[in-house]
DNA sequence: CTGAAAGCGCTAACAT
DNA sequence: ATGTTAGCGCTTTCAG
């Protein structure tokens, strides 16, 4: 087990030559001569050599590496979108440094400063549920790095932000319950600073004012989003004097929860109460009823953010123009919104 | 937005002293009086001044890398597993690059080159459905990186691996099956060369024949372990002269797949069909009916591998001792296989 | 077509 | 307690 890995100064000596040839060679310059090339390509793979990024990206000042921050990478869209940025970075042989922050500020802040001191070439990031300060993020645009933010943006500072346009995604959610003739629809919301959230909540209300309901604030709760916030809200809207007939759900988890809850109580799904949740996460084809959700165009947003950062570093001049890109989420229609008027 | 990053020669001119007192300074060296050491802090921060490092690590022969390779990052079991490590890594200051190789071995392959030429201190990984060779590792390990596997490992050379007992998994849940009063069970099995599924098989088998049932080979049917693989393996099993009472799934996935596919056929389970599937998925308790099936202790086990890791890490000789973990995974039981006898 | 030399930013002997 | 010096491995002018 030889330890010392095989270096450029190596294969320049065992040849009678100079790194910079190797160097040269290595790396298919024309000025090199075929000959030469074969050479020291062949002693290469003899030796075992494999060229030391760290060493060529602190020459170089770069690093060949995108860091990607995440709050979950267990979350179907996320991890779609984490795939379409692999699949790109992979064709330009870059890295891909992914960050889980579990919606944790700290850790947010944290990554940001690990990716900045690891030389990542540029960000990619969702931030997290409870960041309302993107600090982190501008010292790192100050440094030069570009950060593109995908799905859960700030509007706070000028930035390149590719999202899905959730106000129309809940407007079409909400504007199908109305169609299928639910009329008491509460919302399942989460925070308002982050911007698909607030979003989804005004197209909630959009559509209920479009087709002639008066949006009652009573029926917006605001909850954690997960499988037990949907459940004890849920617990508290079937308490009211005037329960709601139908949920617009801001995540599939929440929604599930819902789902879950109501079954225990006997409750029919779409029967008595309509769901609709949010992402299309697999397992909204899995519940019985199957879950209406709205799909986001996961792996196409990874892909179009890469590529967004690509065009970034291959420009000159070192001015970005901040811009948003705006997708359109789909209806997925299933079984726990379709009934009622059948 | 100035690009050029403060470096520690910058603080040092600026403070008239040399980089090697602010190097010190910045790492808390004892050696450092007090005074110096809050200057340069203070100045540090006021310019915004991060470490590069890719040049400390240049310099210290180490990246403070751990590259994690698994097949899919979407599958509960392997966002877990990464979890674990995450959350090891995270305390000690280590970063984690997660290469998803989507079961393809040329892109294994990349990553473990990608990861080498990185300087990665070491690297856990879980090979890929079609990985029969793993001279790719071998090398890396052959330059002194460690490499752990867990889950999906290779018998073929001597390495450090974690396992779950999947012998004892497919063993415990083929006898529940047999409990429960199921007595042709067939078996969605995958491939050989991989320790997870021989061992599922073999168990499989064992369970039955200490049963005092004689496995029938026509049963044990290969696929890609898919949900498509799970509902074309159902469908020629229902075509059978005698079909089987029950299926135990090597994966949730193909589970889920025989699960669909007797629905559509309305046949009843767990009446007419027992189904065990593996891995403990999360949809697994939402399918309807829910999925019995296996958990394997992701995070436990990714909190382990990462824990291995360092030990090996901290060590002064070079010398790893090879040796296998193993869990023991545990059956949790579900409407799926529950109800034949009652 | 190839070589010599300098330097990316940081750190660790070895001084003092 | 601080400074001097050298070098991690690679790339890139600049010279031949």
């Amino acid at each position: 087990m030889n330890k010392r890995r095989t270096t450029i100064k190596d294969l320049a000596v065992e040849l009678n030559t100079t790194p910079s040839t190797v160097s040269r060679a290595l790396r298919q310059d024309p000025a090199i001569s075929k000959e030469m090339r074969e050479r020291v390509q062949s002693l290469a793979k003899l030796m075992n050599y494999r060229v030391n990024r760290i060493a060529s990206n602190l020459r170089n000042g770069k690093s060949k590496t995108i860091g990607v921050i995440v709050p979950h990478i267990n979350r179907d869209f996320f991890s779609n979108v984490i795939s379409g940025i692999e699949d790109v970075s992979y064709d330009k042989k870059y890295n891909v440094i992914i960050c889980q922050t579990h919606d944790d500020y700290a850790k947010e802040v944290q990554y940001v400063k690990t990716l900045v001191s690891s030389n990542a070439d540029g960000i990619l990031a969702s931030i997290g549920l409870r960041t309302k300060n993107i600090e982190h993020f501008n010292s790192a645009m100050k440094l030069g790095i570009p950060v593109i933010f995908f799905d859960r943006v700030s509007k706070k500072s000028p930035s390149i932000n590719i999202v899905n346009d959730d106000f129309k995604g809940a407007y079409i959610a909400v504007s199908h319950l109305i169609e299928m003739g639910y009329r008491r629809i509460a919302h399942f919301a989460g925070p308002d600073y982050l911007n698909v959230y607030r979003d989804r909540k005004n197209g909630y209300i959009k559509a209920l004012e479009d087709h002639g309901i008066t949006p009652d604030p009573e029926l917006v709760v605001y909850n954690d989003l997960k499988v037990s916030g949907g459940r004890s809200s849920t617990q508290m809207l079937l308490k009211m004097a005037t329960p709601p007939d139908a949920i617009f759900s801001a995540s599939d988890y929440s929604a599930l929860g819902a789902l879950l809850h109501l079954k225990e109580q006997g409750i029919k799904i779409p029967k008595e109460m309509g769901i609709v949740g949010y992402s299309n996460e697999k397992f909204t084809e899995l519940t019985a009823p199957s879950l209406t959700s709205i799909d986001q165009h996961g792996y196409e947003m990874g892909q179009y953010s890469a590529k967004l950062f690509f065009e970034e570093m291959d420009k000159k001049n070192n001015d970005f123009l901040p811009r948003t890109i705006t997708l359109t989420p789909k209806l997925i229609i299933r079984e726990s919104s379709s009934l009622k008027n059948t």
